[in-house]
Parts: C-alpha cells; structure tokens; sequence
RNA sequence: GGCGGUAUAGCCAAGUGGUAAGGCACGGGUCUGCAAAACCCUUAUCACCGGUUCGAGUCCGGUUACCGCCUCCA
C-alpha cells in the first residue's frame, strides 16, 4: 500500500506517486519575518517537516523548500515603527525563526530562498508573463489578468464570479478588473525597492513562490503546502501565474493544514489573540508543543491553552518514563527468556500499524497512540521475571525510531553529578538501616533538586521531574 | 451570497457500514517500609430529526450550534 495523502484539488485522499520514482520535490510557504512566529505560525513547519520525515522514512530523497517573504507592507510598516531598516528587522525574526522552529524539532530545509534574493528572477518571471499577455503594466504596478487564466479558482473551488460577488475585493482605477492581483507594486517615496523595466518597486506577494518554487525545484512540483488561509488567494494566485507561465501543472499535491484556535478563535496576528513560540519555549517543554500539536491530524483545528499543552505533555511522559525504564532494566537484563519470539514480534507487529497509520494522510494522532500502544506492551514486558537485553533493546530502538518520524527525541540520560550521587548512596544506606525518617528526607531533599528517586527490583533509579 | 470545516465520555482525540482506538484527569485495587513507576478494574450508543440498509457515529435528506476562507494572514 503506497501512502495516501489528501490533495486540496480532488478533496480526495490520493494514493501518492512522485514524478520521479524515490525522489520528492517539497515547497512549504514561509513566513513573513516582520515578527516572532506564533503557535499558529508553527503549524506548517511542525506538521510538514513530519510529513517530509516520514517520507524519507519510507525511502524517499526529498527536497524540502520553504521561503521567508522578507518584503512587503507589514514589514515596511514594521521596520518604521522600529525606525529600522527591512532588511534588519527581517534578519532577525528570520534568526528567531530558525530558532524556535529549530527548538521544536524540524529540520533545515535543502533551501530558504528569500525574497530579496531573487529579486532578478522575480522580474524575469513578471516579464514572461506580460509577453504572454497575462500581465500589464499600470501607472508603475504590474497586474496579473486573473480572467485570462482558465481555470482560476481549482484549487478552492471557487467560480470566479462568485467571488465578484463576494465584493469585498479592493476595487482599483489602476486595475483592468477588479479581480486582477499584483505582480509587481510601484514604491511609495522612502519604501525599500528595486529598479525594474516599470520603475522603482517590489515584488507582490504571490509571484515570489512561484519564482522560487520553479528555481530551486522545477516547473511542476510533488506537492505544495502550507496553512488553509493560503489555499485562496495566495495558492491560487501561484497556480494561475505558475501555469501561465509554463504550460506545466504546478503542483500534483496540495497540502493544508488546519488553524490553531484560541478560545475557538482563529489565532492571528491581526486578531491580537496570538501566543508566541518564543514566550511558550521560556518555559514549556518545545518537545511537548510538538507532540500536542501532532497529537491532532493535520488537517482539523486545534484548540491551544496552558491545560492542553500540560495534558500533552503528561502523555509525552507516559512514553518517555516507558523509554526510560527500559534503559534502566537493560543492565539487569540476561540471555534470552521463553517468551522472547513473541515479543518481537509485539514489537514487530507495533511498527507495523506505526506506518500503517502515517501512511494514511500522515495520521500523527493515530500514530500516537500506536506509541502509546507500543509503551504499554513494554511495561508489561518489564513485569516479566526475566528480561533479556535483545528484547529490551527491540523496545527501545523501535521506540526511538517511530517518534524520531514524527520528530520527537528519546534522550538518554545524562550523567549525575557528585553531590546528587552522594545523596542516593546515602539514602540507600538509611533505607538498609531501616530508618525511613532519614530516607524519605533525603528523597524530599532531591526533589526539591528536580530529581526523582524510584527503588525497583532491580535497583534504584531516577529521573527528572 | 459562494466555498469549506467542526459537533464522539469530565477534558483531549481517533474512527467513513458490522455492534465505540488511544491519552489526560477521577475513583477502586495490586505492588511498595512509605512513595514513585507500572499493572488490573470502572466510565459514552457518537448535536437533533427523518430516511436507506439485515446492520450507521460512519451513507442520503433536513435542522441547530460553533468556526474558517472569499481582504493582509500559517
């Protein structure tokens, strides 16, 4: 069974076949660095770079492109409320982005073209598309001619008269037709730009992914993903401009995932209801933020609140104490037991429904549970009598290797330093001694330190709180 | 007005025709010097109405509520 991804275009779950057989050519829409990213913000990076972890799971060479849109109106806007420049201001937050998405477990992609470096390209592909008669000039503003392209609207299945009467559409004397978008827009005195065949200006929004897409990864690509809100106008406009332009489908996959809501509100910058990843990180766990917002499939809202995220992350427990009480039992682990061949194949038979279920429109939160799943049937091996050192390690390394697809780490456990040490061999010594007094305050001592002591069959152990 | 989404136990969340996964929280129990961890047990007829079917949360029709896109937006 190939995976299964469902496209925006057919509104269908599709089984998945790349244009070239092992590889997938992969553009995730970027933000806009005018500002940290919030949690919303955060959505496409964590759902998409597990997308791409699971298909390089499954074989895949994947290139994964993602863009930062370092110039347009908010960031101007920005950039003199800061009494910065742009390019400063973008520098930043670009940094930020890293930062915090870095935190949260997804990888770099193979390119994070920028805007402002393709400039030329941008103009080029605007130029194209004006000899093709798909765009004008008008009073130093280029215009796509929306209605040329046929087709327009496939994507969120809008008909284009509809959405002429939808009429919230800015109406524009420079405009042909009302619904004409913006190619290139003509500087206003003091704004950043760049010299052009049409004057001093800068890029509109949606030309810079289909520049940008086609240079790094080619006139049709796999698949294109990015938040719901982008499916109409910007993915839409990318399609029209894209495929003026080559003649070529754009993109054979359309992903898109849903919101993030708060208090069943749309999180958003606009709406001031946001909550930054930078704040979350100065004291959630980025892993926990990982792992709730995977613990919801991809394409359904997902409610944030501080009770939310500490539920997950009490989940998230769940699975690492089962990692790590089987590192700990592992020492105390001999040669094989009886029953050994049929627990590898629990684990075997975990693994399985793991992928199964990613492969399934990257079903994350019925991967989940498999964990969950595969967790449980640890602990259960771990009440065995006897444990031997290849089962154990069965768990473990499958353990470790599913939650490594959805980008989630099992740590080892670190070193304890002397003081600490001491204190669980005294402790150890009071316990002998049968004075539980001296024990349990000892045990308190080292919880106030984070630090929590559990005595099993086979040893003392800690762990972190 | 057009297009779309959601409604499942206290909370979160899977489930697209065969008699409701999983997690968190709660309660009871086992284990433990006491804990912790773990294990066991307990908890829902799926917004409402009607239809199709041997059988529906799952398909069809309708109703209600909430949310989103159609404007910058992940």
């Amino acid at each position: 069974m190939s995976i299964q991804m469902y496209n925006t275009v057919t509104r269908k779950k599709e089984p998945f076949k790349p244009l070239e057989e092992g590889k997938v050519s992969m553009y995730v829409c970027g933000p806009t660095v005018y500002n940290y990213i919030h949690i919303g913000n955060a959505r496409p990076p964590i759902v998409f770079d597990t997308v791409r972890r699971h298909l390089e799971y499954r074989g895949y060479d994947v290139n994964y492109v993602s863009n930062f849109t370092d110039v347009d109106d908010k960031l101007i806007r920005a950039a003199n409320e800061l009494g910065e420049e742009v390019p400063a201001v973008a520098e930043r937050f670009i940094d930020a982005y890293f930062e915090d998405v870095g935190a949260l477990g997804c990888a770099r992609g193979t390119a994070h073209p920028r805007v402002t470096e393709n400039i030329d390209l941008i103009i080029e592909f605007i130029e194209s598309l004006i000899e093709k008669d798909f765009a004008y000039e008008s009073g130093g503003d280029v215009y796509y001619r929306t209605r040329k392209f046929n087709g327009y609207g496939k994507l969120s299945h809008q008909s284009i008269d509809e959405l002429r009467i939808g009429a919230r559409i800015e109406s524009d004397e420079r405009k042909e037709d009302e619904l004409d978008f913006v190619l290139w827009k003509a500087a206003k005195e003091g704004e950043i730009s760049w010299e052009s065949p049409w004057g001093e200006g800068r890029p509109g929004w949606h030309i810079e992914c289909s520049a940008m897409a086609r240079k790094y990864l080619g006139d049709t690509i796999d698949i294109h993903a990015g938040g719901q809100d982008l499916a109409f106008p910007h993915h839409e406009n990318e399609i029209a401009q894209s495929e003026a332009l080559t003649g070529k489908p754009f993109a054979n996959y359309w992903l898109h995932n849903g919101y993030i809501n708060i208090d069943n509100e749309k999180m958003s910058k606009s709406l001031g209801n946001f909550v930054l990843v930078h704040d979350i990180l100065k004291e959630a766990d980025p892993q926990v933020l990982r792992f709730f917002m995977l613990s919801v499939h991809y394409r359904h809202p997902i409610n944030y609140n501080r009770e939310l995220l500490e539920a997950a992350g009490a989940g998230l427990d769940r699975i690492r104490t089962a990692y790590e009480n089987l590192k700990h039992r592992k020492e105390a682990s001999s040669g094989l037991t009886e029953n050994d061949a049929e627990w590898l194949e629990k684990v075997a038979a975990q693994k399985e429904a793991f992928i199964k279920e990613m492969d399934d429109d990257f079903n994350t939160a019925n991967a989940i549970s498999v964990l969950f799943d595969l967790s449980g049937e640890a602990n259960l091996y771990l009440r065995e009598k006897n444990t031997s050192p290849e089962v154990i390690d069965a768990f473990t390394d499958t353990l470790k290797e599913l939650a490594g697809v959805l980008g989630i780490e099992m740590k080892e456990q670190e070193m304890l330093d002397e003081e600490i040490d001491e204190l669980i061999v005294k402790r150890e010594a009071a316990r002998k001694d049968r004075d539980f007094a001296t024990a349990d305050a000892i045990r308190d001592q080292l919880k106030e330190m984070n630090i929590i002591l559990e005595d099993t069959k086979q040893g003392i152990r800690w762990r972190r709180g």
